[in-house]
DNA sequence: CAGACATTGTGCGCCAGCGCACATACAACA
DNA sequence: TGTTGTATGTGCGCTGGCGCACAATGTCTG
């Protein structure tokens, strides 16, 4: 007789679901690594696998006319890659862009689509979990519109360890700016001021949160308005 | 024995359901008038109503710390308000304020609930608006950040000409502020600049699109993507 | 070790939009 | 007819971020 006991799952919209529907998931799944910069989804291409982050960081990203790409939401752990399908649409309307190297569980959009169809409890999960990424998604364009670089790039990494669950990660002032709508210049002048405070420390792309509390107190309010969302989820 | 004949619906995403999904659901819905600034949902606060509007169009509004609101997805004839519902969540995430009065339909969120459970062919409808709402906010998402004022307000009155079915719509500048996330003085000016070109007119909030052809080239190309989504939808 | 490249730092002029304050114009109603 | 309130127009100084250009590092590779 086997024992069922219950594997720790790193990602905590599959962690939530009943074990059985759990484990269901996990047999058609495969660990694999992602590596920073690789491109998961480009607008407008199918969707081959769905993905579930366990300690990695996706961006969500959309471009606007003859200018750069900007960030509109981000997912980890907390989360999953390939909603459309939970939508009955099978391509990407969003570039899907790893930022924290890491792991993720994956499967294919058919036997996602399968796995979706026969669970009940699946679907609510996801459904949850989309209803969450639309929340993040307009706090995230306001936020764009309205606080200041700094601000958001406070926020910026603060979510980004809040996913990766590490203080320390590899990231370019150019490719922050991608994800902010900013220059690069623009991230090397508010990386400089919070680097003064003492708050973070970077060098070619190594950035160290040191101080977590004094970097929530220079982001923005929108931090903590979509943490909390996700800790009463 | 009764004539099943058609009455034609004038919202979209219910013309596009089986004859006999429409007339079930328009047996449980009454017809009402929206008025001008109407506040049909608040953040956090139940949704008691959905609504499919006919020739009427809302916004989907957010706030931003300290700030005023700014829009993040408009809904007018092609869609439904309270598709949080369809995520199995039973409140509102934004505002969702009347701009342009006209005509919907509605019906309690029970009776939806009833439906939507037993229409594999209504939730079908439903979850493709909702990943066509998305992209329509990711791209405001990102026009909001890059574009220009004068430009934005274009994309805004030939989206709202579209939903409202026609040239002419009551809105005082002030709103239209909102709406853009800029101040007052900011549509003024932008305002000013669009009819000195003739494309528009406006006094005391009476706005008529004189010439939609030049305001298309006048706005941002935001409007030709979303407007091309649902087109292809 | 030298060269190539990637990353970060700095300076400078420019401008869209902000905040504030005030002026005008029109409408409604007493 | 005057008063009040709403809507629009204008002016002014300020600033955050842009675009551009160049300098100064650190890293990798041949």
């Amino acid at each position: 007789m086997q024992v069922a006991y219950r594997v720790p799952v790193a990602n905590s919209l599959l962690a939530a679901l009943p074990d059985k529907v759990c484990q269901s998931l996990l047999a058609h799944m495969e660990t694999i690594t992602l590596t920073s910069g690789e491109v998961l989804y480009r607008p407008g291409e199918p969707i081959h696998h769905v993905y579930f982050p366990t300690d990695t960081m996706v961006s969500l990203l959309t471009m606007a006319e003859g200018h750069q790409a900007i960030e509109v939401g981000m997912v980890g752990r907390e989360g999953m890659l390939g909603i459309p399908l939970a939508l009955g649409v099978s391509e990407s309307p969003v570039s899907a862009v790893v930022q924290g190297a890491g792991m993720a569980l994956r499967m294919t959009s058919a036997h996602f689509h399968k796995e979706f169809q026969h669970s009940a409890q699946l679907q609510r999960g996801v459904y949850r979990y989309i209803y969450e990424l639309m929340i993040q998604m307009t706090q995230t364009a306001a936020c764009n519109r309205f606080h200041r670089v700094e601000a958001r790039l406070a926020r910026w990494l603060l979510m980004t360890r809040d996913r990766v669950r590490s203080d320390h990660f590899h990231l370019t002032q150019d490719l922050l700016g991608n994800m902010l709508g900013v220059r690069r210049v623009g991230v090397t002048k508010a990386a400089g001021d919070l680097r003064l405070r003492n708050l973070i420390s970077y060098n070619r792309g190594e950035i160290t949160i040191l101080d977590g509390d004094g970097l929530e107190a220079a982001a923005c309010q929108c931090y903590q308005i979509v943490k909390d969302m996700h800790d009463v989820a």
